[in-house]
DNA sequence: TTGTAGGCGTTATCAC
DNA sequence: GTGATAACGCCTACAA
């Protein structure tokens, strides 16, 4: 690899000279630009992009945290950041923390070091004091965490409610909820906007809440005993897609037929979700714009300090397609 | 943030001395280490990894490049490699390429100005002249690039037979096949596995093979032509499970049942193989284990740049799930 | 056992 | 317009 100095050399110019043509920065006279450009090319030479970090104390490079990329819904938000960041000319890092504070610990103090220029989390455990001394800039996508960071989010609780709204209006008597983890605002959300259009019902039993995890097993498990403990239910909002499989999968192994006999709607979009039988109607989240727009801002962020930046939250969007159905009344 | 010169202030001794106390190299007295040690604490020094890496030509730093990490098939790769450099201290970044050659070399370009220590392909389109002067370690991974890198693969063209085998032995007497990109050597492998088994038969005709891209739509589409045009197929070989998606889908749209008329088997054994209905059989690759190789390897070379390494090629494994079936002969 | 000093490749601030 | 030169923070000969 040359080095700006090579560059110079040939070109019979110091190193600011050269310096100035590749930043365009400050005044070079037309015929030495271009003698410097083209011993640049002669040389393939290419400015080294640790020297500059280390001189400017930034390193063009961002973050991104999610709990495990193998859970479906994250692939598309990393996607989506990673083609903004991309696009601003910034390279783009991903950290798969199994929401483990530790971890995010851990990869936080490394990226510090590496003079991470922004961060992107998708994390419940991070508390407000485990950044508040971190100046670089850092923002919350589709969780609130427990600090005051910028946000990007979706309306959980409203769609939760337009989703169970729904299937009080496909005639669903008995509607139950399998919760996502306690820990994410998500779900938390999630479960009010259900118990807001529920708990004033008299058929309303705290039992038929039953806790999942964001995951198909453990999803599957609970719905299995739910269905054998209350055989009345009619319908089931599921807090995300990915343990709709694992009701959808419950229900079938329990002989229960979706929509027929229990109609199922969840939450989130992802492809996944059409690709069952049935597919399952949901309330999709704009995640690839969520993701998009986490990127802007911190982009935004990190390119004017100063800048005041504002929370986000997005709508989401009802998709009917075929674990609902509206129930025939008897005659 | 602290520098090693405020330790070296506050310890009352020289940047040397810090520098060989945090990288346990040379000799330095007990009761001056111990000094040292307690003055990082209490400033809270870190090292800064920039200067470093300007340093030493290295940024501990490794790439993996996907056409794209939104098709299940690579995030189980991508945490593989995420967790396995991690694990050794290095940073992970991740570039979808779209499977287009300009980014790749974009990508590949920007990094390499970031003194990055390696990179792992997913790519067919890189061609030996285009790495041949890069003396960074690369290897290839999923499928074997036009050049002579070292590669992590599957057996494919024995498990395609494998697959096509399994079939015949159900007792299909007319197997499809839903090929791959052609750029992919993967996907040709699968469809050299396939013509092997089928060649010979005398009912085998070129028809019977119908282009796809890895992708759900292009093959639902496909599938449906090949579906209507030759009724009396009864088996279909699938270059992967996220077209099987579609071929599952085309079935279905023709009144086709799943494996009572038509045995699907398909190649790869993601996740989402298991959420569909019928459960796709399909010949599983072990995933995780070839990033997780791939990314062992790579280090290997980065750390001990002499030790020589070879291509592996490891075993799939037949997985039954519900969308074969033997066929009942008529008696 | 410890310290001094040069250099890694850039950029920016001065002079000229 | 252009050129020295001092940082940026760290590491490693080489001296002491």
């Amino acid at each position: 690899m040359s080095t700006i100095r090579d560059v110079a050399k040939l070109a019979k110019v110091s190193v600011a000279t050269v310096s100035r043509v590749i930043n365009e920065s400050g005044y070079v006279n037309v015929k030495t630009k271009q003698k410097v450009e083209e011993v640049i090319e002669e040389l393939d030479y290419r400015p080294n992009d640790v020297a500059r970090s280390l001189f400017k104390g930034k390193s063009k490079m961002i973050a991104l945290f999610v709990p495990d990329i193998m859970n479906p819904f994250f692939p598309e938000l990393a996607r989506a950041v990673e083609d903004i960041t991309n696009k601003h000319g910034y390279t783009f890092i991903l950290c798969n923390t199994d929401n483990d504070n530790k971890k995010e610990m851990a990869y936080m103090n490394a990226l510090l070091q590496k003079s991470i220029d922004g961060m992107i989390l998708v994390s419940n455990t991070m508390t407000a004091s485990q950044i508040k001394d971190t100046k670089v800039p850092i923002i919350s996508l589709d969780r609130k965490t427990r600090s005051d960071l910028i946000s990007v989010t979706v309306n959980n609780r409203e769609g939760a409610r337009q989703a169970v709204g729904y299937m009080k209006e496909l005639g669903c008597k008995r509607i139950a909820h399998i919760a996502g983890p306690d820990s994410a605002s998500s779900a938390r959300s999630r479960m009010e906007g259900y118990l807001n259009e529920v708990q004033e019902e008299k058929w309303f039993s705290n039992s038929f809440i039953r806790a999942g995890n964001y995951s198909i097993d453990e999803a599957y498990k609970v719905t299995k005993t739910l269905l054998k403990d209350n055989p009345n239910i009619d319908g089931i909002f599921v807090a995300n897609d990915l343990m709709a499989v694992g009701v959808l999968k419950a229900a079938a192994s329990l002989k229960i037929k979706v929509p027929d006999e229990l109609s199922v709607i969840s939450f989130d979009g992802i492809k996944l979700g059409e690709t069952t039988s049935p597919a399952l109607t949901t309330m999709a989240q704009p995640i690839y714009h969520i993701g998009k727009r986490a990127a802007e801002i911190l982009l935004e962020k990190i390119e004017k300090p100063g800048t005041v930046i504002q929370s986000e939250e997005h709508q989401v969007q009802l998709i009917i397609r075929e674990s609902t159905r509206e129930k025939r009344l008897k005659e």
